[in-house]
Formats: C-alpha cells, sequence, structure tokens
DNA sequence: GTGGTCTAGACCACG
DNA sequence: GTGGTCTAGACCACG
C-alpha cells in the first residue's frame, strides 16, 4: 500500500520511526529507551510532539513509561 | 461527588489508607509505626513518596516524627 | 537570640532570601517570579531544594504557583 | 616507627587503610569513591566508624563529602 | 538504624 | 516551558 508519509501528522511519523527501530530490534526487551527529552532533540521535535508519538506505541503495547524511571520496551511484542 | 481517586497523586492515596488504618485503631496512641523504609516497601513506592504522605497526616495532627526514633501516633486524637 | 543561621538547611536559608527580597520590594504583586529553574540556578541548589523553600512562602501566604504557568507573588500582602 | 595498629581506635586504622589507598592512588583525583554504605561493608564496620574515619581524612584535604553526591578526592593532594 | 536533607533526573499535566 | 510527582540514592544528625 502507498502512502505519502510525508502528509501524515507529524508524531505519527515519528511513532513510525520508533515502531520500525524496535522490529529492527535496535531496543532489547526490558530496554530503557532514551528520555523523553533526549529523543525529542534527536528527532528534532517538540517533546509534546514525541510524547504523543510514545503515547501511541503505548496503546499499541510496544512501550511502557514508568514515572520517574523513563520509557520502556513493552514485555510482549508478537 | 464523584471522583476519581485512581487519578490522585500517589502520596494523597497512601496518606488515606494511612489515615483509615489510624482511625480503624490499627495503631495505638503514642505506638510507634513501621519505619518509613517498611511502610514504603509495604505501598510499594519510593520512600520519598510515603514521607510526603506521611508529612499529610502529621499537619493534621494524626503523626508524629521523631528523628532518629521513628513515627509514632499523635497524642491528641479526638 | 543567637542563631548559627548557617546551621539551618539549606532550603530555610533560602526561604529567608526569598522572605526579603519580597519584603523589600524586588517583586510586584502578581507578578511572576523567575522560574524554579532559574532560581535554583541562581540559588546553586537543585530544585527540589528550592521547591522546598517555595513551599514554605506559600504556606506563609506570599507566594503562589500556577501550575504551568509559574510562580507569582501573593495577592494580599498587608 | 614501630606503631602497634591493631591497639589503635578501629576508625583510626581505617582512615590509615584509606589514606594508604588514596596514597597508592587507587582513586583519581576528583574521583567519587564507593558510598558510605559501600565502604563500611568493604572494611566490615558500622557505618558510624566509618564515617569517623572519612572525617579525619576530611581535616586532613584528602577527602571532601558531597551532600547528596558523595565522597570524593580532595583537588590539593601534595 | 531512624528520620532529615540534598542531588539528579525521569515522566506527567497544563498552557 | 512551567510547576507537580515519582524514583533513586547519596550524606547528615540523632540515638
Amino acid at each position: 500500500m502507498v502512502m505519502n508519509y510525508e502528509a501524515l501528522p507529524l508524531y505519527i511519523q515519528i511513532a513510525q520511526k520508533l515502531r520500525e527501530s524496535i522490529q529492527q530490534g535496535v531496543y532489547q526487551v526490558e530496554e530503557k529507551l532514551p528520555s523523553e527529552h533526549q529523543l525529542s532533540e534527536r528527532f528534532g521535535v517538540n517533546r509534546h510532539t514525541l510524547r504523543r508519538a510514545v503515547s501511541l506505541l503505548k496503546e499499541e503495547g510496544l512501550l511502557r513509561t514508568d514515572k520517574g524511571r523513563g520509557i520502556f520496551l513493552g514485555v510482549c511484542r508478537t
């Protein structure tokens, strides 16, 4: 299916990039990802945008956030 | 009035649980409560979060802390 | 009465400095103070320590914090 | 000079051992030493004893403690 | 070995 | 980008 990724909302593009990184095994299960602050800088977006992207992946069960600790790769990643 | 207690900060939820224990007479007047360390483990939170809860009950006069000794049930509990 | 101010906790010393600034009219009523971040840098302490100092002045009614906005000089300052 | 180290107070013995480690270059300048807790376990003594030993080395200018951070090798070590 | 203070740095919720 | 909460773990001061 052909998609014009450029036209999609920024946070969905970021979510997709994160999703791909995860699927490519960039992060290990239960591994702590870089902080919101670092990820937002890395993608060159506002922290809010980054948080919306992370939020999507949390709903998908790919990620998990632990308050005061960080963002983690979810346990179940079928 | 409907309230979403789940959404309240952890330290307020814990303060409420401690308050109820006290009102139910779990601890005797002038009795030493478990230590901050033990209570924080019991509630599954960080010691600092537990301390914020205790701090609230100190303001209410329910609890009293003695440096180097422990947490005690306040003297006057009408 | 002689007191060893140096021995007082940092957050109490800082609260006193802020209190004096306010009483000297450094800030106007309803004026926004520098952010927690800026104040903590100015006093050379961690943000949490600065927050404890501000917390004391809030209890005294000198300051007021607006979530997401900042720290403000309290309305009534007779 | 002959000394009966065994007869010296424990904290002085510990201080001497730490002093020797430092002089042997075990720690780098400005390096963070293991925590009070770890050092006391390592020497098999109470934390109070360890603290008295560290205190001696602080007076000598060999060590410096930063509250909330740890024990550090002092800057000037002639 | 307890409570007290301080640092450090994370995510959260509100604009 | 602010203040709010939470975690983590250090040293301090009192017994």
